[in-house]
DNA sequence: CCGCTCATGTAACTGGTTACATGATTTA
DNA sequence: TAAATCATGTAACCAGTTACATGAGCGG
């Protein structure tokens, strides 16, 4: 069998603890998560439920949500399988090597712009990733609240490389300006 | 104009840092980076270092690399200018939520392995990213001895990133341990 | 009854991947 | 002389995005 995307397990993984659920739940989850790089768009997600059941590994049936009649997904035996499969060592090169992260890409060119503009970069980047602190305390809080101790854990994980970032970007702006007050003095001493 | 794709923003980086460089270096660039997401496939880069030329953001000439004729590449004032305004605030929302982790995607549904497994699943993630952390440190010295001081300190960026992981591992697989003693002691008291 | 959320899709596009093809030059 | 590396591409494919379309039930 083909191997199956990230996010067609994940949604396998979100099938699996909310079930029942309607395929529109599922988007949901990934379009109201802070983390997610997937936008979780219905044409992405229905399509990937439709696969999932013709592999067998999800099976929908009919039921009322609401009040309205929707189809209501749950894994299968094999769907469950193939998640553990997920789950089990060894884990696949790719989900164990260094994580993308947009602004330390951008950081690898930050010497194309003025001092002082290196360091407004630094600063906005800074209190942008701030303010995404309470939200992930929040979502923490959330999970903590439900009872879903391996979310809750899984996202006190997010919160962790958030505020290694933060600090990352702390003492970069730190090296900054000492470097800017070096370079600064040795022209003093130059006059 | 249209927004430019981040990988085609990061060759225009690659192209200013290296320039004059072939299509070909700017590929291996990414190819051998250890974190980027992007694979440098020639599939991506040369169509798109082509419309980068189309755009006039980067100009090409004839040149030798190596005794070989090749076309080399660099900035136009353009380039340097989109360049620059990638780098400069505010950064736009993407850039600065939480990263997207294929380990911690994963330990979200941790729970639906029985307890050796979850277990086994952090011990391996763990010494799979401490596997990371010397390939890590030796780029961080690469870039040191090279003189890129920017580079060097977003490479430390992503050591910071790799070490919080780390350190959110142990503690995830502390929390577990303490756990599964408690239930234990639970069911002795049971007994 | 108007707008909101629930619910289910589809079509066109896009930005990447894999895999292939070609040929020159260098190194073992 | 064979294999590796430099160098430049292309074609087929694929997964996920945007944008749209539709309709039911619910709250103001």
């Amino acid at each position: 069998m083909k191997r199956l995307s990230d996010l067609e397990m994940a949604i396998l993984g979100i099938v699996w603890k909310r079930a029942p659920c309607t395929t529109y739940a599922v988007a949901r989850e990934f379009a109201t998560s802070p983390s997610s790089h997937w936008r979780g768009s219905a044409g992405a997600v229905y399509p990937a439920i439709d696969r999932l059941c013709r592999l067998r590994l999800v099976k929908q049936r009919k039921g009322v949500s609401l009040g309205r009649p929707c189809s209501l997904l749950a894994l299968t035996a094999k769907g469950l399988a193939q998640l553990q499969k997920w789950l089990t060592p060894p884990l696949d090169g790719a989900a164990a090597t260094i994580t993308h992260d947009p602004v330390r890409t951008r950081t690898f060119f930050l010497a194309a712009l003025a001092p002082e503009q290196q360091r407004a970069f630094l600063e906005d980047a800074e209190s942008q990733l701030v303010a995404q602190l309470p939200v992930l305390e929040e979502e923490v809080a959330r999970y903590r609240r439900s009872g879903d101790w391996f979310s809750e854990q899984a996202q006190k994980g997010a919160l962790h490389t958030m505020i290694a970032r933060l600090a990352w970007l702390r003492e970069f702006r730190a090296a900054l300006d000492q470097r800017l007050n070096e370079s600064v003095s040795k022209k003093e001493r130059r006059k």
